[in-house]
RNA sequence: GACCGCUUAGCUCAGCCGGUAGAGCAACUGACUUUUAAUCAGUAGGUCGAGGGUUCGAAUCCCUCAGCGGUCACCA
């Protein structure tokens, strides 16, 4: 358990509240209250409490309650208390709906319950019963006749009004960011709607979920470096997998359904940035019997529908700048658009060697043994990716950096792929399925001759995939998209640690 | 992994060409059954991230370490 760096007053003198001397510390005030609770026959932690309403349906409700009228409508809600204003008398309670005030008036008040208002703090969950009202200046209240305590809270609240704006404490600390940080409820909320949406579609189109290991023998279906663990009980190294797709193409080889999904995590044991950490979620999808034109089209509906699910219009503001996810969108292929951007024509062009000289002409400085593929490619990243803002497909990338993508059915150098980009990033990968089982062990080598030559990301051969191929992979088309990243978009979050409950940090010293 | 920056009260932040700390919120005491960041009066709260150095004297200058952030590299 990790232990919390916040402990400094506990020892001063007179932090515990020794009789005749005023508490300083605002801890041992909680824990003095806490005590007073019990010492009155309250109980500080009670089991359960019977809420009739949520304060977001209490709104609802009494939209057309005047200001000032008084009903006698019996309500009992529940929540953490965010603020206290005039010495209790006003009390804001808030629940996983919203906020409601709740109106403590010594008239509507007997003396004891008014007397256990005083033990009551910030931060504290509180149940109220009592009558629905609006105040004469126009806020809906419980006239509260009776409250009760169901947690004491121990700890402090953050500021009210700046909130926690600590970094490493919201992201550490999760718990108390989501207590006073609308912002960062609402964006894990989006998260959840999301997922939840893109999950629901699938089944609508009559995919399967599925569930894939985990822990994985060979690496593939990505170019990464992995997480290494250990199992005792095979005394045998696993990798924490880097992708799912060797797996889900062999249950479309065993025909269990004509299109699959996961949606899961991934490991990659790379540098933590505001776009990347380690441990990611992403939806994979393989589907029998399509190729990669059908892809574009689902992703574009998808993304849409989504974008319109979370905020009831295709055009939104990213960044700064509109972004409409309207379809079509734009397709390009590679070549092209790297000869938009850097007046190169690559297709043009045959050997490696010439290919490194006309980057660097273009200003685009690449390795002495890279190849045309991985040339064009950095010239994509360098000249293109960040001008692509509004959702565009990428297509026909070069064979050499697509190990697991089918060459194109009327050009050799290229494969059937695409990359889906917005704001200029990544939001999806997608291709034709390479599914010639001869085809794809000439590619496997060429990757585990890369992998000898000190490329740590280049993939593995893994034979038993192979002969899934031999069996016989239907004509598949796949995709994976990253879900935080998506999230990121539609929520316009700028770390991608906001839209991660727990992101991954370095432990403490 | 490299470079740059940040770390002061529970929280949000001032103070930094060296003279051992200040505000608002939170807390406590009291006033007002009034509110919307309620208000008013008072009280208390800090080994200034950790360790070392320079100096008569360090929150402030120097070094090391830790955490965090940013940029780059790798990548989705």
């Amino acid at each position: 358990m990790m232990t919390q760096p916040v402990e400094k007053n506990q020892t001063s003198d007179n932090s515990n509240g020794t009789p005749n001397e005023p508490i300083t510390n605002p801890k041992a005030a909680k824990a003095a209250k806490l005590q007073a609770l019990k010492e009155k026959g309250v109980e500080p932690y009670p089991h359960v409490y019977d809420r009739t309403h949520m304060a977001a349906e209490l709104h609802e409700k009494y939209k057309d309650l005047e200001d000032g009228s008084e009903t006698e409508d019996q309500v009992s809600v529940a929540g953490r208390i965010m603020a206290m204003r005039n010495n209790g008398m006003f009390i804001d309670l808030m629940d996983a709906s919203g906020r409601i005030q709740v109106f403590c008036h010594k008239q509507s008040m007997d003396e004891e319950a008014l007397a256990q208002l005083k033990l009551y703090d910030l931060g504290d969950i509180i149940g109220a019963k009592g009558t629905m009202r609006r105040t004469p200046r126009g806020e809906l209240s419980v006239r509260v006749t009776e409250t009760f305590m169901l947690t004491k809270s121990l700890e402090i609240l953050p500021e009210k009004h700046h909130g926690l704006s600590d970094v490493e404490q919201r992201y550490r600390q999760r718990y108390v960011d989501l207590i006073v940080n609308d912002e960062s409820r609402e964006t894990l909320r989006a998260r959840s709607k999301i997922i939840s949406f893109i999950r629901r579609y699938m089944e609508d189109m009559g995919a399967l979920e599925v569930e894939t290991p985990m822990l994985h023998e060979i690496l593939g279906g990505a170019s990464a470096k992995p997480f290494v663990t250990h199992y005792n009980a095979l005394s045998h190294d696993f990798y924490l997998r880097i992708a799912p797709e060797l797996k889900l193409k062999r249950l479309i080889v065993g025909g269990i359904a004509d299109s699959v999904f996961e949606i899961n995590r991934n490991f990659r044991n790379e540098g933590v940035s505001i776009k990347h950490n380690p441990e990611f979620t992403m939806i994979e999808g393989y589907h029998a019997f399509k190729d990669y034109n059908d892809l574009m089209d689902l992703i574009e509906d998808l993304v849409g529908q989504a974008v319109e699910h979370i905020h009831g219009t295709r055009e939104i503001e990213i960044d700064g700048q509109m972004v409409n996810f309207a379809g079509p969108w734009r397709r390009v292929s590679m070549c092209d658009l790297v000869k938009e951007h850097t007046g190169v024509d690559f297709m043009a062009i045959e050997t490696a060697e010439e290919a490194r000289e006309a980057a660097l002409k273009a200003g685009v400085h690449t390795e002495s043994n890279a190849n045309w593929g991985q040339v064009v490619e950095a010239c994509f990243d360098e000249k293109a990716e960040h001008t692509l803002i509004q959702p565009t497909h990428v297509t026909d990338h070069p064979f050499e950096i697509s190990p697991l993508a089918k060459n194109h059915r009327d050009n050799p150098r290229v494969v059937e792929r695409f990359e889906t980009f917005v704001n200029g990033w990544e939001i999806a990968n997608a291709f034709t399925e390479l599914n010639d089982p001869a085809v794809q062990r000439e590619r496997f080598e060429a990757q585990v001759e890369q992998r000898e030559a000190g490329d740590e990301e280049a993939q593995m051969l893994d034979e038993d995939y192979i002969t899934a191929l031999e069996y016989g992979l239907p004509p598949t088309a796949g995709w994976g998209m990253g879900l935080d990243r998506l999230v990121m978009l539609l929520t316009d979050s700028h770390n991608i640690r906001d839209v991660i409950c727990f992101p991954t940090l370095r432990p403490k010293g």
